[in-house]
Order: C-alpha cells, then structure tokens, then sequence
DNA sequence: TCTGGGGTCCTAGGACCC
DNA sequence: TCTGGGGTCCTAGGACCC
C-alpha cells in the first residue's frame, strides 16, 4: 500500500481519439462511419479513425502499402489549418472547468483539477461527463478523459477506455489498476526499458511501482535512472510532473530530414538533398525569428547508419547562403562513396532571438555583401518561383530522372505547413 | 516493419584542469 | 611513466514522445 486515499492532486487528461481522422469525419459526413486515414501528403499515416483501425493499420504505416492492402480505405491529406481550429475550440472548453491547463500536443492536454469541485458544484466524474459532451455537442468529435493524482495516472487513465472513455483512478484503487497496465503503456517507458524489465520478470505497471526504491540507488542489480524514478514516483500517486500552463512557443533545436528513394552514393544528389534540408530549416528560423550559433549535418546511409558533423558559426546565422562553402567543405569530409545514403538532415542549435549583426572582416561571410544576401532571401521568400542552384538541380535531375511519374510532389519552398 | 519527421531530455565517457 | 584523485565541461548517442 503506497498510495495516498484522498485526492491530495488532481489531473485530468484529455485525449482527442483518432483526432485528425475524427474531425474530416465532423466536418465531412460522408465519411462517417467509414475507415478514414489521414496523411496523404507525408506518405505514412499520422492519424487512423476507429473504422480503419479494425483492418490492423497502425500509426507510421507507409501509405502506399495501406492502398494497396486496403483499397477501401479513404486516405486523406490533413488539414492542419482545420486540425488547429479544432485544437484549439477543444481547450477553450477544457479551460471551463480549469484556469490550469497544459496544452500538451495538438490533440492531448492535462488540467489541473484541484480545488474545483467546490467551485464548480460537480464531481470528477460529472466534469469529465459535462468535457466530453460539450466537445462532442459543440465539435463533433469524440475524447476520453482520466482523471487521476498524477499526470502518469492520468494518462494511463485517459487510454484505458477509447474511444469516449471515463476512467477516474483515485488514490484507494491505483493499485487495482496498475495491476492491469502493460509496462510498455506507460507514458516514458519504452521498447529498450521494457526489453530490460522484463530480464527481471517485472511485465506490468503495479510490479514496477512495487520496486524498492533501493534500485534507484547507486549499487543496484537493476539499473535504471532518473527519469524512472520520477515515473517510479508518478504511479504510486505522488506528484512530479506538474501541469504547466505556459503556451509552448519557443524551440531549443529546429531540425529537418527528408528520405529520397532509391537510396544514392552519387554526391551531388546527397549534397542537394542535405542543401535543400538546410535551406528549409533556416526558413523556418527566420519565420520564428531566430538566430543560429551551431548547426550538425548528418547523412543516413541505407543500413541506417548515421555520420554527422558540427558547424560552428562565427557570427549567428540566418542565411545559409552566407556559410554556404563551410557547409560543402564539411559535406566533402563526410561524404564516402562507399556508402549508399538514404537520407539526409540538419539539426540546428544554440538557438537565440536577440539580434546582435556583427559582420566579420576575414571570414567566408564577409565576401558576399549579406545586406544583399537578405534581400535575396526577402524577394526568395515572397516569389517561390525563384530558386537557388542546387535545389534547382535536385529538381531537374533527381526527380526527373528517378521518380518520373511522381504527379503530386509538393513544390520546393512552399510554405510548410503547420507542423504538430 | 524493409523501417517518416520533428522534437526533448538524460547520461556515459572523454578532454582538460588542479 | 609500470600514473592518484578528484572536479567540471562538453559531446555523441540513446531513449522516448507525438
């Protein structure tokens, strides 16, 4: 008996069920009550409605093989402008029951329930029956909701019954309801901890919040870290994880990849694939207003091995036509013909706002004039039409040449759309 | 599973210093 | 050099999430 037997913390968690598949269905009747997958325009599947999930296609599955396998099923394109709305109206009605809440993803978050039944003159059980009907009366679109004393609970709580679930775990019956969670369900346990758990015969979620605390010590047979402990901490019922109100709007990293088919060791289509990834990266630093210190490059081969390399910038950077040599001179080391690539990427960080433009006299930057630099990259910016050489080339020969009849491949230097 | 894309956080171990 | 015992900082890579 760990737990508390009163409700020492309240958390509710929200979660909208098949979310982007359920709101096409809202907003287009016609498919309603029919299996609708959503994801079209990534080529995997990012959202399953509960129609579809029946034939066993999972998040992540290629596309290609979900039309051919299911030919019935309707695949879909999102629409995040839509998805967002929705997102967004579904939190304004959380934010009825709660000033304290946690905007958690696009289609999930937590609120902080203490103190509120009195106000409110309910339960929680009634405030999760009142959330789910005024989302379903007002949106369309169904949810399931756990209430418990932590986020951990919560969460697990909210998965328990789908779609339109109530699952409320108070202090007394955690026990009862750990007992009937796989430990791979719970929220930061993994396929690796899951993989080691089990080598000590610890399968579910109440095994593992009966460990001792002793093996979180130092000498332990069992090893595991702190990030463990917390959650260790979470299902016996004491909080860790606070709900944080704050709206998210600031990145540590900005990163972008993209997979090419058929894998390649012709350098000049790697290094316009990696070019083009740097490109896209920086626009979405400048659309946030940004500036980049540190930027690591990396290439993929066919047997999913990664060589990456870090660029360390002078000056902070927007424009990657100002570090442009930097970037094929580290490319050229990387590169071996060796290998076969199947992707590449960039990851950039050190990532700040203040804008402090010092120019440097002797380095690669100085050479090109960035005052017309950036007005390149404003009229680029403005009229898609133009392009730099590169991604020009990536356009006319690797596209051209090895997906022929790809009819619908987006235009380079679109905007992107919103990203979840 | 013939395996996408964008993030965050943690830790082991190397480099360096006294 | 047949090398002691710390401390701090940094990085690569793992693990996990949606």
């Amino acid at each position: 008996m760990f737990q508390p037997h009163s409700w020492t913390s309240a958390i509710l968690h929200l979660d909208g069920n098949a979310f982007f598949a359920s709101i096409m269905q809202a907003v287009n009747p016609r498919l309603k009550g029919k299996p609708v997958v959503i994801g079209a325009e990534r080529g995997i599947a990012t959202a399953i409605s509960y129609e579809a999930k029946v034939y066993g296609i999972k998040r992540g599955m290629p596309m290609n093989e979900i039309k051919k396998l299911y030919p019935e099923v309707i695949v879909l394109p999102g629409d995040y402008e839509l998805f967002s709305l929705f997102s967004k109206k579904m939190f304004s009605i959380l934010r009825r029951f709660s000033p304290t809440v946690e905007e958690y993803s696009i289609d999930e978050g937590f609120a902080d329930l203490c103190g509120m039944r009195r106000p409110l003159h309910l339960t929680y059980e009634q405030i999760a029956q009142q959330i789910q009907s005024q989302v379903n009366q007002e949106l369309a679109i169904p949810i399931s909701i756990g209430i418990s004393l932590t986020k951990s609970l919560a969460k697990l709580a909210s998965d328990f019954k789908k779609p339109m679930g109530i699952t409320i775990v108070s202090g007394k019956n955690i026990e009862k309801f750990l007992a009937k969670i796989p430990l791979l369900e719970i929220w930061g346990i993994g396929q690796a901890t899951n993989r080691y758990l089990a080598k000590f015969n610890i399968k579910d979620a109440l095994q593992f919040a009966n460990l001792p605390e002793t093996v979180f010590e130092k000498g332990s047979e069992i090893k595991l870290n702190k990030p463990h402990l917390e959650i260790w901490t979470e299902l016996r019922g004491l909080s860790v994880y606070k709900v944080n109100p704050q709206a998210k709007n600031q990145y540590k990293s900005i990163s972008k990849t993209r997979t090419f088919r058929p894998a390649t060791n012709n350098p000049e289509i790697v290094w316009a694939e990696l070019i083009n990834n740097v490109e896209e990266a920086f626009t979405k630093v400048r659309r946030y207003g940004y500036f980049v210190k540190k930027m690591v490059i990396f290439l993929k081969t066919q047997q999913f091995r990664y060589f990456s390399a870090e660029i360390n910038f002078n000056q902070k950077q927007q424009y990657p036509l100002l570090f442009r040599n930097k970037v094929k001179q580290t490319f050229v080391k990387l590169f071996k013909p060796s290998f076969f690539y199947r992707a590449t990427g960039c990851v950039l960080v050190e990532l700040s706002e203040n804008n402090q433009e010092q120019i440097g006299l002797f380095n690669e930057e100085s050479l090109i004039q960035p005052q017309k630099v950036k007005a390149l990259y404003q009229a680029l910016e403005q009229n898609r039409k133009i392009d730099f050489g590169s991604s020009l080339w990536l356009r006319n020969h690797h596209h051209a040449k090895e997906q022929p009849k790809s009819k619908s491949r987006l235009p380079r230097f679109n905007i992107p759309m919103l990203e979840i």
